[in-house]
DNA sequence: ACCGTTTTGCGGCTGGTTTGCAAATGACGG
DNA sequence: CCGTCATTTGCAAACCAGCCGCAAAACGGT
């Protein structure tokens, strides 16, 4: 892929195995992995884990995959599609961990005049949603007041 | 404090020193405090550290405590004000931690909308803004594009 | 193919959080 | 006021995500 060459070669960074191919197992599931899932996707013998860190950590700051935070302690990432510039959030169900993207995102609007109100600058959020999805509420009817 | 005693009642819980003095400090304090603040708050002496986690993470249970995540790996905790319900979201400065309260919130029914086109139920948010504060803009006039 | 820079693997280490266990403490009935 | 029993505490060790240093290996441009 170009794409990655390309940015790479921005940086002065360069193009090795374990860069394709974390990319590769990114750009081949369409949620947020966890660097432990991805290490394993490469299959361990393949990739320290220290490796799938640091890389996801260059691949983050040269813009190519975004860092969800869950709140579960472990950072996920996920691949930036093509030119995309926006982020969007998630909900995730609590029970089986099921995640849907969703395009909601608070209202710009209202995170100006949050900034402004209050003096911040480079205002950006974080914002992720929790339920209980359609197949965990069928399977446990009523969570028991 | 009543409230307390009989929260714990309701729960089987016992109503201890630890227990009272951090909510003592929480009453103190208007901002999340970390599991080591309320500690060295506590005076380090009279009470474990594991102690502090241990309650924080009952009281949380009981709902006297409210927990967030301001992605620094880190679980601060608030006292939850008598009878308050809603929970509200915090603007934090990334150069300096400050924290400030905002009562913005995602609006609800985009919120109820987004569950029912998922078939969730029992959705809840985690929001949180991230900024440079005023004081932190002015000491770093151009953070050098 | 060569050389300088970037990466990798590995081991160790940090910092937040949790847990096992024996001793201490609170709630309650007598 | 005292004994009993479940809960709680202190302590230390375990855990876990993530990070670091270093020597060896891989990459890119010439």
């Amino acid at each position: 892929m170009g794409e990655l060459t390309a940015a790479l070669r921005k940086h002065s960074r360069k193009v090795t195995g374990p860069r394709q191919a974390i990319l590769e197992v990114l750009r081949r599931h369409q949620h947020p992995l966890a660097n432990r899932e991805i290490h394993r996707a490469l299959g361990p013998e393949n990739c320290d884990l220290a490796t799938v860190y640091r890389n996801l950590h260059t691949l983050e700051g040269m813009g190519l995959v975004r860092r969800y935070d869950f709140g579960d302690g472990t950072a996920r990432f996920e691949l930036v599609p093509e030119g995309e510039e926006g982020h969007h959030h998630h909900l995730i169900c609590q029970q089986c961990a099921l995640i849907v993207e969703v395009e909601e995102c608070f209202p710009e609007e209202l995170e100006q005049a949050l900034a402004r109100r209050h003096g911040f600058t480079g205002i950006t959020h974080r914002l992720e949603f929790f339920g209980l999805c359609p197949r965990c509420a069928a399977a446990r009817p009523t969570p028991a007041d």
